[in-house]
DNA sequence: ATTTTGGGCACT
DNA sequence: GTGCCCAAAATT
């Protein structure tokens, strides 16, 4: 009897045991098709030795239905599967369920009509033809996703493909994507970054797993070192995976890349069409694709020959996925790079303390790049006390940076100010009665977007539009902002330098590959001559001509409670300072603070970046955060208050007594009201010694909950909401 | 998670 | 006896 046993994408039959019928192949990885009651289930062949079941009689067991055409996913990836779930705490389903983009995309081969403008005018022209029109100038896209993208029903697109406005595109769905060149355009490197080369290179030629800690400042040309690693792997016919924090921060990695090596590189992220997703996904598990530059949910993917991995910006906190699977994926990588026995590169100009420690401990291969490429000089940063120089009354920019700004302008140079504020103000309320707009999802003001008209929330979506009168005691004009967010600023800019050409850079403004590249040129070619972003614009960017940055308010990154806002904070200033000063002109940034004396000021100023860290450091050696000890968070949600808090109390009633672990909680989370889920939560600090996923598996796992309970364990959480 | 089943109960 | 609702069981 050939028996399988089979990992279902099931959260609660996880394991299931079939019979391969006659003719049929499979191996462990196998991706199959096999019934249970009535339905199909998509499953993976396991190792049933590192898959335990209860023995299930011969009789009772039913043929698989399909082997899918597609190549098995190796002993590598299921072991990286295995330990992500382990490490996390998460179902293995859902772990694996990341490794295959769509169902669609199993089955091979084929083609699909994509719909797109044909140039024909329409004969009855309606508005919603109109809109549909202007929405898709240079779409090409299924119906469904053009409907998406132009906000119109399909029963309008459809019309419009009868009317012969919209006309149809036979596509061929695994069309081969252009093999990147490693010799296209070979980069003239300095001599300390010809022997950070060199080192990746020849790790790449000896493979193993080996894990490097690139540290290098902005502008220090890291992205060029690792170039020579990939066109050494592009070689040796083998595959890379480049992941980027941010999928809308690669507009300028993906021209440096074309510039490279010729072509661009083969796209991962959330927001790919259909048919992309699936030629991307066909093509990275053939191994056609050879260099994927892709999000964290990269990572996952059935490589077919993995050579290389590049974690860009490496202390990013976005690598940490904070729904579904709570991931990180500057860790995984590392641990795939580990099964692979590749190579990896961790690279960052502000690493995070646990990959410096990594690197002290010898883990990690530390190589640095400690001077800027071409001879251009670390910008000089200088400490604005807003106790002693304030701004005017409800203005936030102070005198100093305001003629430093006028300066740069009367030069010809660009200023950049940066604020991770979103919208015109955090906070509007009536002055009449009171009333603050709140989210009714989330425990969260609504933040005036003047751009749009709307108030919204930035946890949810939910939005309205800003009301002429108050919603409560309907007084006409009474709402006053409080607080400044970017759009409040430019405001300010607009006042006090009226002849100044300023843009805003933000996810509003700057929400398409074709705004980003718009407002990339515009920089560049010297048509903006103050920039004010959000954090979009602290990192990637390189405009000559920008030699002012002005940080509008350092306190605010550490406000929250979150463990890691010192160092968050630090980074951040770090990465938005390095934008000032890279061409030929030196440049200054101004950090206006409140607490000109918190360590993460002083170290900024000093530029004294140990200084920072071993404060840093000390700071977590006491409070038994990682890396000397470690966290996790047990999150209880349910629609129902009440529903949440007994869940809660119920496992804090249950709660291990442990030397090496501590238990606090159960306690409303800071966001008692997420999405219109009620919140609570607990907090586990652990010695480094104790098995902490071990005692929650064992803890969680005795218990059971009511339908709408959702249990959630965050292991290393980075946010404490 | 989804589907099937079976018991309890009102109604004919 | 039949239909209907809901909880429990089964799914390999």
């Amino acid at each position: 009897m050939n028996r399988v046993r089979i990992l279902a994408f099931n959260p609660v039959l996880h394991v299931l045991d079939y019979r391969v019928p006659e003719g049929k192949a499979v191996e462990p990885g196998s991706v199959v098709i096999a019934p249970l009651g009535p339905r199909q289930i998509l499953g993976i062949v396991w190792e049933p030795e590192r898959l335990p079941a209860d023995e299930v009689p011969e009789y009772k067991l039913r043929p698989l239905l399909e082997v899918l055409p597609v190549p098995p996913l190796s002993a590598p990836l299921r072991r990286l599967i295995e330990w992500t779930a382990d490490y996390y705490c998460a179902a293995l389903p859902s772990v694996a369920r990341m490794t295959l983009s769509s169902t669609a995309a199993l089955r091979g081969g084929g083609t699909m009509t994509e719909y797109r403008l044909s140039g024909r005018e329409p004969v009855r022209p309606t508005p919603q033809r109109a809109a549909a029109m202007d929405a898709l100038h240079g779409e090409q896209a299924t119906i469904r996703e053009l409907a998406a993208l132009a906000g119109v029903s399909d029963g309008v697109l459809r019309g419009m493909v009868t009317a012969g406005i919209l006309e149809p595109v036979t596509v061929d769905l695994d069309r081969p994507y252009p093999p990147p060149n490693p010799r296209h355009a070979i980069p003239e490197l300095s001599p300390e970054q010809a022997a950070v080369a060199n080192r990746f290179v020849t790790a790449v030629k000896t493979g193993g797993f080996s894990p490097f800690l690139l540290d290098g400042v902005t502008g220090s040309g890291k992205t060029e070192c690792y170039f020579e690693a990939i066109a050494t792997a592009i070689d040796a016919g083998q595959q890379v995976l480049v992941l980027l924090p941010e999928i809308a921060l690669t507009e300028n990695f993906l021209r440096r890349f074309e510039a490279r090596f010729g072509v661009p590189p083969v796209l991962w992220h959330s927001s790919l069409k259909s048919t992309e997703r699936r030629r991307a996904w066909r093509a990275i598990a053939s191994g056609q694709a050879r260099v994927i530059v892709g999000a964290r949910s990269a990572l996952f993917l059935p490589y077919a020959r993995l050579g290389l991995i590049v974690v860009d910006e490496a202390h990013e906190v976005s690598f940490k996925q904070d729904d579904g699977v709570r991931y990180n994926a500057r860790d995984v990588a590392v641990i795939r790079a580990r099964f692979e026995a590749i190579p990896v590169i961790l690279a960052s100009a502000t690493p995070a303390l646990e990959s410096l420690q990594l690197a002290e401990a010898g883990v990690y291969e530390k190589v640095d790049l400690p001077a800027r490429f071409g001879g251009a000089t670390m910008p000089a940063i200088k400490v604005v006390d807003l106790r002693i120089e304030p701004p005017d009354r409800g203005r936030w920019l102070a005198p100093r940076l305001i003629a430093e700004m006028k300066e740069r302008l009367a030069r010809g140079e660009q200023s950049l100010l940066f604020l991770n504020r979103r919208g015109y103000a955090p906070l509007t309320l009536c002055r009449h009665c009171g009333y603050r707009f709140q989210c009714p999802n989330c425990t969260a003001w609504l933040v005036e977007h003047r751009l749009s008209r709307r108030m919204a929330c930035h946890h949810c979506g939910h939005e309205v539009p800003t009301p002429e009168v108050c919603p409560e005691c309907h007084t006409p004009d009474c709402l006053v902002a409080c607080g400044p967010g970017v759009e409040r600023i430019a405001d300010e800019v607009a006042e006090l330098l009226p002849e100044a050409r300023v843009a805003l850079a933000t996810s509003d403004t700057l929400n398409s590959p074709e705004k980003i590249g718009a407002f990339v040129a515009a920089a560049e070619e010297g048509l903006i001559d103050v920039i004010i972003g959000t954090q979009l614009v602290t990192k990637g960017y390189h405009f000559p001509e920008l030699t002012l940055v002005g940080v509008v308010d350092a306190d605010l990154g550490l406000e929250g409670g979150d463990l890691r806002a010192g160092e968050r904070s630090y980074q951040q200033i770090a990465q938005v300072s390095g934008r000032a000063g890279r061409g030929a002109k030196a440049g200054e940034v101004l950090i206006q603070t409140r607490h000109p004396e918190a360590a993460v000021i002083t170290a900024l100023a000093a530029g004294d970046r140990d200084a920072f860290y071993a404060a840093e450091a000390e700071a977590r050696r006491d409070a038994g955060a990682p890396p000397f000890g470690r966290w996790a968070a047990i999150i209880v949600s349910s629609e129902d208050e009440a529903e949440a808090r007994d869940a809660a109390r119920a496992i804090g009633g249950t709660r291990p007594i442990l030397d090496d672990v501590a238990i606090l909680g159960p306690a409303p989370a800071p966001m008692s009201l997420l999405r219109g889920r009620y919140r609570y939560r607990l907090l586990i600090n652990a010695r480094r010694s104790a098995q902490l996923q071990d005692v929650i598996r064992a803890w969680l796992g005795a218990l059971t909950f009511p339908q709408g309970v959702r249990v959630n364990v965050d292991i290393d959480p980075y946010s404490f909401v």
